[in-house]
DNA sequence: TCGTGGAATGTACGTTGTACACATAATGTA
DNA sequence: TACATTATGTGTACAACGTACATTCCACGA
């Protein structure tokens, strides 16, 4: 029952001293430099060289490893998900805004959706939204409220990372507009998706992220309603 | 309109001659390393190793690389998901066939789920299994097919990989059994995710598996209703 | 039998994370 | 104020990774 090695949570930050570096400093750049450079940027180098007189291993003492550090990215950027203090009447409402906020959160750092299923996810804001998650569905009789959450936590976040994708991919085949996607399905006739990917531009992303919410939702109301008539 | 670098599917194989290494080789054996030894001990040393008298450059000639390697992998164990000649009368069941089928062989090839969003799904076994989904979600009138089909895809490969890192982490924490799992969930009261933990065991990853497919397919199912009553 | 070209190999480089030893600077104490 | 202590930052170095390049080897057609 012990863990080989503590997670950063439980590793109290060194007390600093003047002019030394903090935990907060080194994050919030790490967090820049992913949402500049993806994922692949993310070195620890990289995030020493952007806070000026530091070699990488200065960053040790703080983070304790890569691993540590993005556990503190991960988390830190949770906090921008918004978690109301207390659940609202309407438990759709309360479960489709805190997707959505999550959603948005994301939009803003790609890097999250392809890291967090990498790491534990026991950081304080981290847990804060999934408890307040998890007490919504318990409350509305989806239980075992762990199964839907894991359930919506991996819909975002597949989404997510799906977007990320596609969007990545586009890029690299130079694909700016509707018309280059059409000349480029043509190109691939032979083995492709055919004409179906051209109805990939009908709905948006944040539009095909809102309509699987939705599918989910009734499915969870329908649980609902079959439990507790 | 031009791909910086070719995919491994435009890239025919060069001839074999007598002793010579084969693609089909080459990836089974990287599969049954993958499959033991996940997706960390997938190294082009160790198939090389693995692979006898070679060193990891004899690889390169057959498949450019190791984002090449990977492409070719993906789509073998792609294979093993059976998909039907022609769709059956009943889309719901369908659709619920091909999602188990690819739940089923993620089980046995658990780094798929960890690495079929990393490589864009142009191999010939995966694009068979997308033609047929498409197929029978668009003459179900759900429309965009694509939009719907990789909401499906999502949660699969989603929950598996939900259902990877759980199991890493209960490796990594010594849980072996509820009991354990209950005195974790003790040691970590203060900021854990409290009682709710306990709730997971009762169902199984497969069971929770079940279910939210059949969440999102009953959201799928209001939708169709809606659109041609 | 020998030359030729395709196949395998050996060496080496740049990057990554990070262990370890050392240098340095700030602080507590006398 | 002066020194010892210790927290803090740095430099060097290593293993493992993917893979470019040059070299060696070997099977085949002549």
């Amino acid at each position: 029952m012990v863990a080989t090695e503590p997670l950063i949570w439980h590793v109290p930050e060194p007390p600093g001293r003047r002019n030394a570096l903090t935990r907060a400093e080194i994050v919030r750049t790490a967090i820049t430099i992913a949402d500049a450079a993806g994922v692949t940027g993310l070195t620890m180098r990289a995030v020493a060289d952007a806070l000026g007189s530091s070699t990488p291993m200065s960053l040790y003492r703080y983070v304790r490893n890569k691993d540590g550090l993005v556990d503190l990215m991960l988390d830190e950027v949770s906090a921008e998900v918004d978690v109301p203090a207390a659940p609202g009447g309407d438990w759709v409402a309360d479960v489709r805004a805190l997707a959505m906020s999550l959603w948005d959160m994301i939009g803003r750092h790609r890097w999250y959706a392809e890291l967090v299923d990498t790491r534990p996810p026991f950081g304080p804001n981290t847990l804060a939204r999934a408890r307040f998650l998890l007490t919504v569905l318990d409350t509305a009789g989806l239980r075992p409220a762990v199964g839907y959450a894991s359930l919506l936590d991996n819909y975002v976040t597949g989404n997510a990372m799906s977007v990320t994708r596609e969007l990545a991919m586009f890029q690299r085949f130079d694909i700016h507009s509707v018309d280059d996607l059409v000349a480029y399905a043509g190109e691939m006739a032979n083995d492709s998706l055919d004409s179906w990917v051209l109805d990939m531009p009908q709905l948006s992303s944040d539009g095909r992220f809102a309509l699987g919410l939705d599918c989910l939702l009734d499915g969870f109301a329908a649980r609902q309603a079959r439990m507790e008539p």
